[in-house]
DNA sequence: GTTGAGCGC
């Protein structure tokens, strides 16, 4: 399950998402995008957990959760594939209907 | 020495 961590604060590095992340389960890579030229944090990063479960778990507590003095956005990463079928749950980085079961 | 709504080389 890859993860789109937003809104980190520019301080933040992998290490510290990776330690994050890996206390709510099996943190697989973790990483923060930093910019080539200003060797400084974009502010955004992605993690990727293998267990669905426990990815779902950190990105319920890890939502909106203060990291570093900063507020950070924990969502489902941008989908890959588009196939046209309904994937109401396939995560498209939004939110799901919860009336829906 | 900065900023801030966003998807990685």
């Amino acid at each position: 399950m890859n993860i789109f961590v937003a809104k980190l604060n520019f301080k933040t590095t992998s290490e510290e998402l990776l330690a994050i992340f890996e206390q709510f389960g099996e943190v697989t890579s973790a990483k923060v995008i930093m910019d080539k030229l200003t060797n400084r944090s974009k502010g955004f990063g992605f993690v990727e957990m293998p267990d669905e479960t426990q990815a779902y778990a950190a990105i319920n507590e890890l939502n909106e959760s203060e990291v570093d003095g900063r507020t950070i956005v924990v969502k489902k990463a941008r989908p890959k594939e588009d196939s046209g079928y309904d994937n109401r749950g396939g995560g498209g980085g939004g939110y799901r209907s919860r009336d829906r079961y």
